[in-house]
DNA sequence: CCTCCCAATGGAAACGTTTCCACTAACTGG
DNA sequence: CCAGTTAGTGGAAACGTTTCCATTGGGAGG
């Protein structure tokens, strides 16, 4: 690393003070035409920058905003972060990222970090908005802060998917589809704000459209076990026409663990995922979904964000029902009338019956 | 952003020099008892923290380093920088992103941007590794750098797949399945110098085992029209049974395009992907691919940048064949007997198959 | 008791900026 | 021709650290 010139080394070039060569490089402040080339030119031969890091420290600020996520190994929160990156971008900021692994003393630690490096502005994922020492911190340095993904305590700004709604939404996709009676696969269940609103939404909305309460099958980070989990659930409920996986992921591992028990998606059960993440309309059947918009809500926080360091007026958070959308797919089929009666016959089939799957696909493919 | 006690703040509070303050935080030359205790209450009591921007000034190092990459939308990219930012965080780093979405005039921005900020290190991946403005830029300032995801040139550090070694391994694993035809499908195979290695790597493993010279299916960046697409390829190479996709998503949209065309994976049809992405393995037929390991591979640029930083000795580059491995899946099937003499027979099977045949009428009609 | 040494300490410079202020010189208007 | 602007300029302070250097005081050795 070889030290660059500094504003000294142009000033003496350019036979001037260096507030001369400040002002002609930040345009501020007045300046003779003759001094204006001689600077230029003495910029050039030295290939001068601004050292950020001098800035900086004159200016207290950093134009460097934090964002603090558990992971980009989820797609979900790498276009979140991605589009969040590109709006900082545009208007001149840099993104410090650091990746929790989902560990709440990392995410304390990560703000810390990032407080003591005086970013402008943090945009983070917390595990539990209301206990989150990390948020305290911001809240106590007055560091301006949107969150994302996080279900808003009043008053707050968060740029997350309605997971209550949209897994009411759920509830009533089944319900116009005829299902009754429902299944939940969720992770780690108790310790995730996320998967509880989930659940809650979703059993809600079963409840308001008359549905049995969902039953619930919690899983674990593995999934490799899925498929005896998923045979066990579905001889204790025999009569399930329909689950709502928490996540996409585990809505493909929901479909692929039903193939190995000979249950054929959507046939004799039907599945929503939830994330609506790329692959899930590149497979057969495509996967019905709640779909997302995850750079749309990186973007908004890096704007919010901003709009806090700038003082302007703020981007509104879009309404409730615009930060998802329901996404039909193959994996989720009306329920007709003969299995209604009988959910056993329908989630096992003794049948090697190729034809009606055959005719399925038929059916399928005029899309 | 409420404004940090700075150290002199402390050392009023204790009654001492900033001085004093300094070495006791550090550990730096001696204090006394009294003086170290006096210094830690005053520290407690005002929550200070350095300002890690004057310590960056006077030390003329950030603790930063920065990550160039074209986007973390790509899952290889983000797990590739997860790994990066991990082993950096643990060294006490933190890591500055910047994607530029595959535009080169991005790149020489963002590197630009990040030698201003003063990075201690940069990771990045180019378009192109032999005319890189920001490259060059880096060599002539003498930041330590790490190549990641681009084919280093000789004497060049880069943790990358070995793209040729790896395809020309799946050419061997054709002809291990009695594959003699096939095709490789590519995208904008001409501006990326990834896919012209898979293809060259490919096209010799293929010529080195006697195959016959793969037929080229290029696509562009939309893939929504790769079914007519896939359908000419097949009707204009009919003897082909197996094509390689330069990546798992593209491998995907080939497989659903087939099955669209009533073509059966992997009974008609055998496809192996690239990367190894995780849904490859959640999907049915699992996906044949090429494994890599995105993390590591980002662990050990970080690994390479820390070590320039600090002068220990650099990490080994793992061995050509350590970077990739073939992970086998229901996607690739052996060609049999009956149907190697004649491939046409196998790509669009018009035999005895009833449903097929109805199905390959139905399709060709819309048309 | 006088040196000498060393631990403990504080002052001040330096890092690279921006910006306030003071100063000069060249105008303008009377 | 003089007073009063004003454009152009440079010096220096400030931002928050670290570190060099000088200073102090006390203890050990003579």
């Amino acid at each position: 690393m070889v030290q660059s010139a500094t504003i000294k080394d142009v000033a003496q070039r350019a036979g001037c003070g260096v507030a001369t060569v400040s002002r002609v490089l930040n345009q501020t402040g007045p300046a003779s035409a003759k001094m204006r080339e001689k600077v230029m030119v003495a910029v050039k031969e030295l290939d001068f920058h601004f050292s950020e890091v001098g800035r900086s420290l004159q200016s207290s600020t950093t134009r460097t905003i934090g964002c603090v996520v558990p992971s980009i190994e989820n797609p979900v929160y790498a276009d979140a972060v991605q589009g969040a990156q590109e709006v900082c971008l545009d208007a001149g900021y840099q993104m410090l990222l650091i990746c929790t692994n989902y560990n709440a003393e990392m995410e304390t630690h990560a703000i810390r970090t990032l407080i003591s490096k005086q970013v402008d502005g943090i945009i983070l994922t917390v595990g539990d908005v209301n206990n989150s020492e990390g948020l305290d911190l911001l809240r106590s340095r007055k560091v301006p802060y949107s969150l994302l993904y996080n279900t808003a305590p009043e008053g707050q700004i968060s740029w997350a998917v309605d997971d209550h709604a949209a897994a009411a939404k759920v509830a009533s996709v089944f319900h116009d589809n005829k299902h009754k009676h429902t299944g939940f696969l969720g992770l780690d269940f108790l310790s995730s704000d996320r998967a509880r609103q989930r659940f809650e939404g979703f059993a809600e909305g079963c409840a308001s459209h008359n549905m049995t309460p969902p039953a619930l099958l919690e899983v674990d980070d593995d999934s490799d076990d899925l498929t005896p989990r998923l045979e066990a659930f579905l001889k204790q409920h025999p009569n399930i026409t329909g689950i709502f996986a928490s996540n996409d992921y585990r809505a493909l591992a929901t479909i692929r663990s039903a193939r190995q028990l000979s249950i054929d998606v959507p046939r004799d059960l039907s599945i929503i995922g939830f994330d609506g993440i790329k692959v899930g309309q590149m497979i057969d059947p495509t996967l019905a979904t709640i779909a997302t918009e995850p750079r749309a809500l990186g973007a908004g926080a890096s704007k919010t964000i901003l709009s806090m360091i700038d003082g302007s007026t703020p981007p509104e958070l879009p309404s409730m029902d615009q930060t998802f959308s329901f996404r039909d797919g193959g994996s989720l089929t009306p329920l007709v009338a003969e299995s209604e009666d009988d959910g056993k016959v329908a989630a096992f089939p003794s049948s090697n019956d190729q034809t009606h799957r055959q005719v399925k696909i038929q059916q399928e493919r005029p899309q």
